[in-house]
RNA sequence: CGGGGCGUAGCGCAGUCUGGUAGCGCAUCUGCUUUGGGAGCAGAGGGUCGCCAGUUCGAAUCUGGCCGCCCCGACCA
């Protein structure tokens, strides 16, 4: 049992100005974090104790597939430079010099260090499959840290790589992580969805991402209510709808017309009377491959052609060019590729690289693009569009692919399923990934397999934010006056109430009470403080407690009042049925908290 | 890194335009009263006004530089 006057909740009565999603302020005011810089944060003793409950559970979980390691944290460039990422992470990893001048960077990710052991521990076929996890802190430089705990440059990752023989192996310890994962996600009380992801420009074949919808997310995630087909927007997929074709004009070809001041999609639209649909939208990139094996990085210009009413969705983009970076091209390469000004770039007769990202133009059109008909065009010449244009027919490309983010209302993806996508934002709490063979392929990591033949494990890995559960546990359940936690991940499940602590007959109550409920199994923080009864409400209510028990008026007639935080039901009971009653309850609400 | 905003007591803010004694509410400390939804009265403590330089008799206020924080975007194993 804690008493809430000796324990350290500094609890604020309004909220710093700097924060402004629900989590982050009430974080602030329940006394659970301070911040100390841009994305770091301290965590104080409520914060923690909630932290400390996450990761038991995680590590409860994670010990039924795999086995805890405490890697460090400080990292030798050398490890980095073999896989090829001391140059490919860039500025977001920090990096730092020891007093020889050699150069160390603060671990973002483990794979090399994980890696590094099993290359040179892991020998035989016989020792996999082997799934080694860590609970352990993580810095990232982040461009922008956001949010609160949302988005920070220290956090804490459950983060686990799993080493196989071969892509079977792989299967497996994939599918036990996403046991392990929907285990520990219902325990935390977190309403949560499974989406597909993006498997990134890396390689690696399949990802699903756990996700809490919240408006405070940075995810998007496209769903059909009906077959309940759900994905990150940066791999999802629809159906296209039929789009009827524009009648072909003179004889045929493209036709050079005259659009004074249409630069814009819509004004092009209004001035041909044609949908969106109808017209090829350009957007020009300049691409950013990084240089392999030595080579320096290279700039190369990109043109996408899609549909005018889509959107290009560029982790789709970056994952079939292999490019690490994009941004837009300016006026003087628009020139130089296109000859031609923004609002009026077309695909007909642009000079098309044979292969993708190595010199040239590379031309990529959208999937969406393929077999249509009459579509109108930029004409690359200031006040002129081209009518009657036929992919395929007037143009080429040097690759065509899905590279559009679908748009909410479209028609789901799977076959047969005649339902509509939606979008909504989400937080991602988790992502399980198969790797392959990049980190064992790099770093050299080899064993013997049964017919003593040397070959590469196959990898998989996979993190939890520990601190994202939280704050997605906030914002799903929160109102003006505070938030409550699932009981699972609560500091405390029980705060007992006393409501005038002058009362000798009221405190004894309160502290026998306490006593029970302990004694019970439940973590009760005892409110003794010498402070007025509407003060504690405030601060229970606040504070993340799921529920309270007042020890007040009642209590000559040998009853207190059960308060769920949740619905705000006041229940009065029995002293000595306390706690039986809550942990009734607590049990309810856990089997509440279970998703699909 | 582009755009916007902010930096004055632990928190929320006023004062800056128009230079002249650094203020308000909450919180904190002491005393008395009060005790079921952030109490009342009386008293008290707490500030290099983000930092550095400049202008001026005099700078929270004007000028220049720097730093930090927040939001939007870019970015995000």
């Amino acid at each position: 049992m804690r008493r809430w006057s000796r324990l350290f909740i500094p609890t604020l009565r309004e909220a710093p100005a700097d924060a402004e999603v629900a989590s982050h302020k009430l974080l602030l005011r329940a006394g659970y974090i301070r911040q100390l810089g841009a994305g770091i944060y301290s965590y104080l003793p409520l914060g923690q104790r909630s932290l400390n409950k996450i990761t038991a559970i995680v590590r409860e979980e994670m010990d039924k597939i795999g086995q805890e390691f405490f890697l460090p944290a400080i990292h030798p460039r050398e490890l980095w430079e073999e896989s090829g990422r001391w140059a490919a992470m860039g500025e977001n990893m920090f990096r730092l010099k020891d007093r020889k001048g050699a150069d160390l960077c603060l671990g973002m990710t483990h794979e090399e260090v994980m890696t590094s052991i099993a290359r040179s521990e892991v020998r035989s076929y016989k020792q996999l499959p082997q799934i080694w996890y860590q609970i352990q802190t993580k810095f990232r430089d982040e461009p922008r840290p956001r949010s609160g705990l949302m988005r920070v440059r220290q956090f804490i990752m459950k983060d686990s790589y799993s080493f196989d023989l071969d892509e079977a192996g792989l299967d497996a310890s994939y599918k036990l992580h996403d046991g392990a994962y929907r285990a520990i996600f219902t325990r935390s009380g977190l309403k949560f969805v499974v989406v597909e992801a993006d498997s990134g420009a890396m390689g690696g074949s399949q990802s699903q991402e756990f996700m809490v919808y919240s408006d405070a997310g940075e995810d998007f995630i496209a769903s059909c209510p009906r077959c309940g087909y759900a994905a990150n927007l940066e791999k999802a997929t629809s159906q296209l709808q039929p789009v009827e074709e524009m009648e072909t004009t003179g004889n045929g070809n493209p036709e050079l017309v005259h659009t004074p001041g249409c630069a814009a999609i819509a004004d092009v639209a209004a001035f041909f009377g044609i949908s969106p649909a109808s017209d090829i939208k350009c957007v020009a990139y300049m691409a950013l491959k990084r240089g392999e094996k030595g080579k320096p990085d290279a700039w190369h210009g990109v043109a996408v052609f899609l549909r005018g009413d889509h959107l290009v969705n560029e982790t789709k983009l970056a994952g079939v060019l292999k490019a690490a970076e994009f941004r837009p091209m300016q006026a003087a390469e628009l020139e130089q590729y296109f000859q031609g000004p923004a609002g009026y770039l077309g695909p007909v007769g642009l000079e098309v690289a044979r292969e993708p990202m190595d010199g040239g133009l590379t031309v990529v059109a959208d999937k969406s693009l393929e077999g249509r008909k009459n579509m109108v065009c930029g004409a690359n010449k200031l006040d002129y569009h081209l009518r009657n244009v036929c992919p395929g027919r007037d143009f080429g490309w040097t690759l065509s692919a899905d590279i559009r983010s679908v748009n909410e209302g479209e028609p789901c993806p799977t076959p047969g399923c005649a339902g509509r996508l939606t979008v909504g934002k989400a937080v991602e709490v988790g992502h399980i990934f198969k790797l392959g063979y990049k980190y064992t392929e790099s770093m050299g990591a080899r064993v013997l397999d049964a017919n003593g033949k040397e070959v590469r494990p196959i990898m998989g890995c996979y993190g939890i934010g520990i601190e994202r559960i939280l704050t997605a546990a906030i914002e799903q359940s929160n109102d003006e006056k505070g938030f409550w936690l699932p009981p699972s991940i609560a500091p405390f499940t029980v705060a007992i109430t006393v409501t005038n602590s002058g009362d000798e007959t009221l405190r004894k109550t309160g502290e026998t009470l306490a006593g029970e409920l302990e004694a019970a199994g439940l973590d009760v923080l005892l409110d003794d403080r010498d402070e007025r009864a509407g003060v504690k409400f405030k601060d229970a209510d606040l504070a993340g407690i799921p529920y309270r028990i007042n020890v007040g008026r009642k209590t000559a007639d040998g009853m207190v009042e059960l308060v769920a935080r949740a619905t705000g039901t006041t229940l009065e009971v029995r002293i000595d049925e306390a706690a039986a009653l809550v942990k009734e309850r607590m049990e309810e609400e856990e089997l509440l908290g279970a998703s699909v």
